[in-house]
DNA sequence: GCAATAGTGTCTGTTAGACACTATACC
DNA sequence: GGTATAGTGTCTAACAGACACTATTGC
């Protein structure tokens, strides 16, 4: 039996949180097709190699680790059949949540590679799509999730929590009710009896991310109607 | 450049109500591999294609219609190197969701079709491992988006809404509450000014359904913890 | 009338959000 | 002391769920 030929690619959405706000990790493209535009990290599936494993390898040489922490999902698959001028590329979207790091790494075929405000437009291929895709399920998985903690270093205060919600959904939160919330969900915050030193005011307890995979119940913002 | 070659598939999770019950379309395969076993109804993507079209088209070849009141939305990739002993096949699976149809058609490469409970294991392939996903995605998204009326036919009524969800989520809800909640919530139901006759009891008022794609507030299902 | 289903009203416990208040650090 | 941030208590409005009650059909 006979039938098309693809290459298949993989695609990083990789989020993280820099002074408040949410940014993404994107490469100055140092080849054709697209030479010197902004672009989303990523690059082609190997013979004999799974898509997530594919998904990780690509993001250990573009930020160096994986890391703990963070957090690699699929998000979708992309394959219009003119994406891609070199042929018939489908790519696997994944998306990687990390808590900030120092600076980047360029990639080979990535002539530099720098964290972005997610508003950045003008990415080549169809790379606008994807990260606008990628953004709305972090936003969205946030209530359901505790992967806001994927953004947090090990150990983290629940401010620096609060502000991770603050900065992916743009909106303000209600301190008071958000320490009462994030601490009395079950499973999500684990005390780890240490406290910080050194900053301005009472000093915060420091928490780790609990076991649960489903925060019940959620965190919710506020509703923008349907 | 050279980088290796993979052929791209769309396989599709059809899911309906029936008597109360969620079933999947499957078909029953009738060449190798995995010969007489049953699988997810799929195909090669062709040339020139993009994958939800690929993913109407076998909807249709299957189904006869995509029809009104479906629905079809992309699920996940399924790219694992040893899935397919052809050789490098990367899926891409859709999720559509049906009202109850006559009978489905054998497609070209089956030998038969059929509506089978979501319960049914030992698909080929990965497909039970895509079924499941699928099965779960159709449960979350009930809460927070009118699909559910996709299972119904253009015009139903509460009672028929109610008994989606409750095949869905396999568990037993208040008729009296949920009528409250499904008509309260702005932009899920459209009243039609008909009504149900013949049947046994009070007639009841038929529904279109709205045109929020979110539902605000959202209907809710037993949490199971996490 | 009785049986059956549609649809409404009411009560109760829980929760989100507003915000006053207390606690504990640095200066 | 003053300022800043952490964390708790309390009130209120909204909502989910339980369930009594009324409405409208076929028999």
């Amino acid at each position: 039996m006979s039938y098309p030929v693809f290459a298949v690619t993989v695609d990083l959405v990789v989020l993280t949180v820099r002074e408040g706000e949410l940014c993404v990790l994107l490469v100055r493209r140092g080849i054709e097709p697209y030479k010197d535009r902004w672009a989303l990290p990523g690059g082609f599936v190997l013979a004999d190699e799974d898509l997530a494993d594919a998904a990780r390898r690509e993001l250990a040489e573009e930020t160096g680790l994986d890391g703990p922490g963070g957090h690699l999902e699929q998000l979708a698959t992309y394959g219009t059949p003119d994406r891609d001028p070199r042929g018939r590329v489908v790519t696997a979207a994944y998306l990687a949540l990390l808590p900030d790091l120092p600076v980047p790494n360029a990639g080979s075929d990535a002539a530099a590679a720098a964290w972005r405000p997610i508003t950045q437009q003008g990415l080549a291929f169809d790379h606008d799509r994807i990260l606008a895709d990628g953004v709305e399920r972090a936003r969205s998985k946030l209530e359901y999730s505790p992967l806001a903690t994927a953004f947090c270093p090990p150990e983290f205060t629940v401010a620096a929590l609060r502000q991770v919600y603050e900065a992916v959904w743009g909106e303000s939160i209600d301190p008071r009710n958000f320490h009462r919330k994030a601490t009395s969900t079950p499973g999500f915050l684990l005390p780890t009896g240490h406290s910080t030193e050194g900053e301005p005011g009472r000093p915060a307890k420091l928490f780790r991310r609990g076991d649960a995979t489903l925060l019940n119940p959620p965190i919710l913002r506020r509703r923008t109607g349907g």
